[in-house]
DNA sequence: TTACTTGCAAATGCTTTGCGAGCCG
DNA sequence: CGGCTCGCAAAGCATTTGCAAGTAA
Protein backbone atom coordinates (compact mmCIF):
# COMPACT_ATOMS: atom_id res chain seq x y z
CA UNK A 1 0.00 0.00 0.00
CA UNK A 2 1.28 3.27 -0.74
CA UNK A 3 2.57 5.13 2.13
CA UNK A 4 4.08 8.86 1.67
CA UNK A 5 5.60 8.76 5.23
CA UNK A 6 7.76 5.47 4.53
CA UNK A 7 8.52 6.72 0.54
CA UNK A 8 10.15 9.98 2.09
CA UNK A 9 12.03 7.65 4.68
CA UNK A 10 13.56 5.33 2.37
CA UNK A 11 14.46 8.62 -0.10
CA UNK A 12 16.58 9.30 3.15
CA UNK A 13 14.62 12.87 3.50
CA UNK A 14 14.82 14.49 6.38
CA UNK A 15 11.20 14.43 8.28
CA UNK A 16 10.09 17.12 11.01
CA UNK A 17 6.58 17.02 12.02
CA UNK A 18 5.58 19.19 9.42
CA UNK A 19 6.29 17.04 6.66
CA UNK A 20 5.13 13.76 8.61
CA UNK A 21 1.55 15.28 8.71
CA UNK A 22 1.74 16.72 4.80
CA UNK A 23 2.63 13.35 4.28
CA UNK A 24 0.08 11.46 5.78
CA UNK A 25 -2.23 14.14 4.83
CA UNK A 26 -1.43 13.46 0.88
CA UNK A 27 -1.13 9.53 1.60
CA UNK A 28 -4.86 9.62 2.69
CA UNK A 29 -5.96 11.82 -0.07
CA UNK A 30 -4.40 10.45 -2.61
CA UNK A 31 -6.38 7.23 -2.48
CA UNK A 32 -9.20 8.72 -4.35
CA UNK A 33 -8.15 12.37 -5.36
CA UNK A 34 -5.35 14.35 -6.95
CA UNK A 35 -5.34 17.21 -3.98
CA UNK A 36 -4.00 20.66 -4.88
CA UNK A 37 -1.83 22.72 -2.77
CA UNK A 38 -4.68 24.56 -0.67
CA UNK A 39 -6.35 21.20 -0.15
CA UNK A 40 -3.44 20.22 1.16
CA UNK A 41 -3.24 22.57 3.68
CA UNK A 42 -6.52 23.10 4.72
CA UNK A 43 -6.23 19.47 5.76
CA UNK A 44 -2.81 19.31 7.28
CA UNK A 45 -3.24 22.64 9.10
CA UNK A 46 -6.51 20.95 10.62
CA UNK A 47 -4.42 18.31 12.50
CA UNK A 48 -1.77 21.05 13.01
CA UNK A 49 -2.23 24.84 13.67
CA UNK A 50 1.28 24.96 13.25
CA UNK A 51 1.43 24.58 9.64
CA UNK A 52 1.52 27.36 7.38
CA UNK A 53 0.84 27.08 3.55
CA UNK A 54 4.45 28.44 2.50
CA UNK A 55 5.47 24.88 4.16
CA UNK A 56 3.19 22.79 2.06
CA UNK A 57 4.54 24.58 -1.08
CA UNK A 58 7.74 23.79 0.03
CA UNK A 59 7.09 20.05 1.23
CA UNK A 60 5.55 19.43 -2.03
CA UNK A 61 8.19 20.65 -3.93
CA UNK A 62 10.74 18.84 -2.33
CA UNK A 63 8.85 15.79 -1.98
CA UNK A 64 8.19 16.05 -5.93
CA UNK A 65 12.23 16.51 -6.43
CA UNK A 66 12.86 13.53 -4.39
CA UNK A 67 9.93 11.57 -7.14
CA UNK A 68 7.82 10.95 -3.83
CA UNK A 69 4.85 12.58 -5.58
CA UNK A 70 4.03 13.94 -9.06
CA UNK A 71 2.77 17.24 -10.38
CA UNK A 72 0.34 18.12 -12.43
CA UNK A 73 -0.96 21.44 -14.32
CA UNK A 74 -4.45 20.42 -15.58
CA UNK A 75 -6.91 23.01 -17.13
CA UNK A 76 -8.01 24.39 -13.87
CA UNK A 77 -5.09 27.10 -13.09
CA UNK A 78 -3.72 25.46 -10.15
CA UNK A 79 -1.09 22.39 -9.62
CA UNK A 80 -2.27 18.86 -8.54
CA UNK A 81 -0.51 16.04 -7.09
CA UNK A 82 -0.33 12.49 -6.84
CA UNK A 83 1.39 9.81 -4.97
CA UNK A 84 4.56 8.14 -7.67
CA UNK A 85 3.14 4.98 -8.83
CA UNK A 86 5.20 2.24 -10.24
CA UNK A 87 3.26 2.33 -13.61
CA UNK A 88 2.97 5.21 -15.65
CA UNK A 89 -0.67 6.63 -16.26
CA UNK A 90 -2.50 9.50 -18.31
CA UNK A 91 -5.69 11.03 -16.86
CA UNK A 92 -9.13 12.07 -18.47
CA UNK A 93 -11.07 14.56 -16.67
CA UNK A 94 -14.31 14.98 -16.49
CA UNK A 95 -14.99 18.87 -17.51
CA UNK A 96 -18.43 19.36 -15.56
CA UNK A 97 -17.19 17.78 -11.89
CA UNK A 98 -13.55 18.00 -12.25
CA UNK A 99 -13.23 14.20 -11.30
CA UNK A 100 -10.40 12.55 -12.50
CA UNK A 101 -10.03 9.11 -13.76
CA UNK A 102 -6.82 7.16 -14.99
CA UNK A 103 -6.04 5.13 -17.25
CA UNK A 104 -2.87 3.71 -19.08
CA UNK A 105 -2.94 2.67 -22.72
CA UNK A 106 0.39 0.73 -23.88
CA UNK A 107 -0.73 1.76 -27.30
CA UNK A 108 -0.63 5.37 -27.28
CA UNK A 109 3.02 5.29 -26.01
CA UNK A 110 4.15 3.25 -28.37
CA UNK A 111 2.95 5.48 -30.90
CA UNK A 112 4.24 8.49 -29.18
CA UNK A 113 7.94 6.89 -28.98
CA UNK A 114 7.48 6.60 -32.53
CA UNK A 115 6.45 9.53 -33.69
CA UNK A 116 9.01 11.26 -31.51
CA UNK A 117 11.58 9.34 -33.07
CA UNK A 118 10.56 10.10 -36.35
CA UNK A 119 11.07 14.11 -35.91
CA UNK A 120 14.41 13.07 -34.41
CA UNK A 121 14.02 13.22 -30.51
CA UNK A 122 14.13 11.55 -28.32
CA UNK A 123 11.15 11.50 -26.04
CA UNK A 124 12.00 12.70 -22.68
CA UNK A 125 8.74 13.37 -21.17
CA UNK A 126 5.05 13.61 -22.43
CA UNK A 127 1.47 14.92 -21.16
CA UNK A 128 -1.59 13.61 -22.43
CA UNK A 129 -4.77 14.50 -20.67
CA UNK A 130 -8.69 13.36 -22.32
CA UNK A 131 -11.32 15.62 -20.99
CA UNK A 132 -15.12 14.50 -21.35
CA UNK A 133 -18.49 14.55 -20.28
CA UNK A 134 -20.39 11.60 -19.09
CA UNK A 135 -22.42 9.74 -21.40
CA UNK A 136 -25.62 9.41 -19.58
CA UNK A 137 -27.99 6.70 -21.10
CA UNK B 1 -2.64 31.89 -46.56
CA UNK B 2 -2.93 32.37 -43.11
CA UNK B 3 -4.56 35.77 -42.29
CA UNK B 4 -6.04 36.48 -38.74
CA UNK B 5 -7.07 39.52 -39.85
CA UNK B 6 -9.47 38.80 -42.20
CA UNK B 7 -10.89 35.37 -40.30
CA UNK B 8 -11.54 38.13 -37.71
CA UNK B 9 -13.39 40.11 -40.64
CA UNK B 10 -15.30 36.56 -41.09
CA UNK B 11 -16.39 36.57 -37.95
CA UNK B 12 -17.73 40.02 -37.90
CA UNK B 13 -15.85 41.53 -35.09
CA UNK B 14 -15.51 45.15 -34.74
CA UNK B 15 -11.79 45.65 -35.81
CA UNK B 16 -10.00 48.52 -34.05
CA UNK B 17 -6.86 50.04 -35.07
CA UNK B 18 -5.12 47.94 -32.02
CA UNK B 19 -6.73 44.91 -33.00
CA UNK B 20 -5.80 45.18 -36.27
CA UNK B 21 -1.84 45.59 -35.40
CA UNK B 22 -1.87 42.63 -33.32
CA UNK B 23 -4.08 40.56 -36.02
CA UNK B 24 -1.23 41.33 -37.98
CA UNK B 25 1.49 40.85 -35.67
CA UNK B 26 -0.15 37.26 -34.99
CA UNK B 27 -0.66 36.27 -38.51
CA UNK B 28 3.38 37.21 -38.75
CA UNK B 29 4.63 35.81 -35.81
CA UNK B 30 2.56 32.40 -36.58
CA UNK B 31 4.56 31.34 -39.47
CA UNK B 32 6.88 29.89 -37.69
CA UNK B 33 6.39 29.71 -34.05
CA UNK B 34 3.77 30.03 -31.10
CA UNK B 35 3.98 33.41 -29.39
CA UNK B 36 3.49 33.95 -25.83
CA UNK B 37 1.75 37.36 -24.77
CA UNK B 38 4.57 39.42 -24.35
CA UNK B 39 6.12 38.52 -27.42
CA UNK B 40 3.20 39.62 -29.20
CA UNK B 41 3.08 42.86 -27.08
CA UNK B 42 6.70 43.60 -27.86
CA UNK B 43 6.03 43.17 -31.79
CA UNK B 44 3.04 45.28 -31.49
CA UNK B 45 3.90 48.29 -29.13
CA UNK B 46 6.83 48.48 -31.53
CA UNK B 47 4.26 49.16 -35.32
CA UNK B 48 1.98 51.28 -32.47
CA UNK B 49 3.16 53.02 -29.55
CA UNK B 50 -0.13 52.79 -28.35
CA UNK B 51 -0.74 49.32 -27.66
CA UNK B 52 -0.78 48.48 -24.35
CA UNK B 53 -0.23 44.86 -23.03
CA UNK B 54 -3.94 44.81 -20.87
CA UNK B 55 -5.03 45.07 -24.66
CA UNK B 56 -3.34 42.17 -26.08
CA UNK B 57 -4.08 40.13 -23.15
CA UNK B 58 -8.17 41.30 -24.12
CA UNK B 59 -7.57 40.70 -27.66
CA UNK B 60 -5.89 37.06 -27.90
CA UNK B 61 -8.36 36.34 -25.23
CA UNK B 62 -11.33 37.65 -27.72
CA UNK B 63 -9.46 35.96 -30.92
CA UNK B 64 -10.00 32.75 -29.10
CA UNK B 65 -13.20 33.06 -27.87
CA UNK B 66 -14.07 33.69 -31.11
CA UNK B 67 -12.09 30.32 -32.48
CA UNK B 68 -9.58 32.43 -34.54
CA UNK B 69 -6.43 31.23 -32.52
CA UNK B 70 -5.80 28.58 -29.99
CA UNK B 71 -4.36 29.13 -26.38
CA UNK B 72 -1.90 26.44 -25.26
CA UNK B 73 -0.41 26.37 -21.95
CA UNK B 74 2.74 24.08 -22.10
CA UNK B 75 5.17 23.55 -19.59
CA UNK B 76 7.17 26.91 -19.27
CA UNK B 77 4.42 28.77 -17.33
CA UNK B 78 3.05 31.22 -20.19
CA UNK B 79 0.34 30.81 -22.91
CA UNK B 80 1.34 30.51 -26.32
CA UNK B 81 -0.89 30.99 -29.18
CA UNK B 82 -1.44 29.70 -32.75
CA UNK B 83 -3.75 30.73 -35.95
CA UNK B 84 -6.46 28.17 -35.20
CA UNK B 85 -6.17 25.82 -38.32
CA UNK B 86 -8.32 23.47 -40.74
CA UNK B 87 -6.56 20.25 -38.92
CA UNK B 88 -5.78 19.27 -35.45
CA UNK B 89 -2.39 18.54 -34.48
CA UNK B 90 -0.35 18.27 -31.54
CA UNK B 91 2.74 19.44 -30.31
CA UNK B 92 6.75 18.02 -29.52
CA UNK B 93 8.54 20.64 -27.63
CA UNK B 94 12.37 20.46 -27.30
CA UNK B 95 13.33 20.67 -23.87
CA UNK B 96 16.24 22.32 -24.23
CA UNK B 97 15.75 24.96 -26.86
CA UNK B 98 11.77 25.26 -26.42
CA UNK B 99 11.36 25.09 -29.76
CA UNK B 100 8.21 23.64 -30.72
CA UNK B 101 7.43 21.20 -33.58
CA UNK B 102 3.52 20.37 -35.07
CA UNK B 103 2.26 16.54 -35.57
CA UNK B 104 -0.65 14.42 -36.24
CA UNK B 105 -1.22 11.40 -35.58
CA UNK B 106 -4.81 10.00 -36.46
CA UNK B 107 -4.20 6.49 -34.97
CA UNK B 108 -3.39 8.42 -31.74
CA UNK B 109 -6.87 10.37 -31.85
CA UNK B 110 -9.05 7.06 -32.66
CA UNK B 111 -7.70 5.63 -29.74
CA UNK B 112 -8.27 8.34 -27.49
CA UNK B 113 -12.11 8.57 -28.27
CA UNK B 114 -11.76 4.75 -27.67
CA UNK B 115 -10.36 4.87 -24.17
CA UNK B 116 -12.55 7.76 -23.17
CA UNK B 117 -15.71 6.25 -24.30
CA UNK B 118 -14.69 2.67 -22.35
CA UNK B 119 -14.52 4.92 -19.20
CA UNK B 120 -17.97 6.28 -20.30
CA UNK B 121 -17.14 9.34 -21.08
CA UNK B 122 -17.61 11.60 -24.61
CA UNK B 123 -14.24 13.39 -25.71
CA UNK B 124 -14.83 16.86 -26.06
CA UNK B 125 -11.06 17.97 -25.48
CA UNK B 126 -7.58 16.25 -24.90
CA UNK B 127 -4.10 17.81 -24.91
CA UNK B 128 -0.81 16.08 -26.07
CA UNK B 129 2.45 16.85 -25.60
CA UNK B 130 5.71 15.84 -26.62
CA UNK B 131 9.08 16.95 -24.57
CA UNK B 132 12.06 15.51 -26.16
CA UNK B 133 15.90 15.98 -26.75
CA UNK B 134 17.32 16.02 -30.17
CA UNK B 135 18.65 12.69 -31.11
CA UNK B 136 22.33 13.69 -31.87
CA UNK B 137 24.23 11.46 -34.60
C1' DT C 1 -25.10 58.49 -31.21
C1' DT C 2 -23.94 54.70 -28.25
C1' DA C 3 -22.29 50.59 -27.06
C1' DC C 4 -17.93 48.74 -27.43
C1' DT C 5 -12.67 49.59 -26.59
C1' DT C 6 -8.66 51.29 -24.60
C1' DG C 7 -4.68 52.74 -21.34
C1' DC C 8 -3.46 52.98 -16.85
C1' DA C 9 -2.86 51.37 -12.57
C1' DA C 10 -4.58 48.59 -9.10
C1' DA C 11 -6.08 44.03 -8.04
C1' DT C 12 -5.98 38.98 -8.67
C1' DG C 13 -4.61 34.17 -7.73
C1' DC C 14 -1.12 31.05 -7.28
C1' DT C 15 3.50 30.43 -5.93
C1' DT C 16 8.07 31.82 -4.16
C1' DT C 17 11.25 33.96 -0.96
C1' DG C 18 13.88 36.88 2.70
C1' DC C 19 14.42 36.84 7.39
C1' DG C 20 14.88 35.89 12.08
C1' DA C 21 13.51 32.16 15.16
C1' DG C 22 13.33 27.20 15.99
C1' DC C 23 14.36 22.28 15.38
C1' DC C 24 16.64 17.73 13.83
C1' DG C 25 20.48 14.83 14.01
C1' DC D 1 26.25 22.93 17.86
C1' DG D 2 25.22 23.96 12.90
C1' DG D 3 22.79 23.54 9.08
C1' DC D 4 18.26 22.62 7.67
C1' DT D 5 13.23 24.20 8.42
C1' DC D 6 9.55 27.01 9.66
C1' DG D 7 6.02 30.90 9.98
C1' DC D 8 5.12 35.27 8.50
C1' DA D 9 4.65 38.75 5.55
C1' DA D 10 6.32 40.69 1.46
C1' DA D 11 7.49 39.89 -3.24
C1' DG D 12 6.91 37.72 -7.92
C1' DC D 13 4.57 36.63 -12.21
C1' DA D 14 1.24 36.14 -15.47
C1' DT D 15 -3.22 37.67 -16.09
C1' DT D 16 -7.53 40.32 -15.13
C1' DT D 17 -10.30 44.31 -14.17
C1' DG D 18 -12.47 49.11 -12.65
C1' DC D 19 -12.75 53.44 -14.48
C1' DA D 20 -12.82 57.47 -17.19
C1' DA D 21 -11.76 58.80 -21.79
C1' DG D 22 -11.76 57.54 -26.69
C1' DT D 23 -13.64 55.23 -31.01
C1' DA D 24 -15.89 52.22 -34.64
C1' DA D 25 -20.05 51.69 -37.11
Amino acid sequence: MINVKKMCLDKGLRMTEQRNVIADVITAMSVDGHPDVNEIFLNANEKDKNISIATVYRTVKLFEEYGVIEKHDFKDGRSRYEVTEEHHHDHLIDIETGEIHEFTNEEIEVIQKTVAKELGFKLVDHRLELYGVKIKK
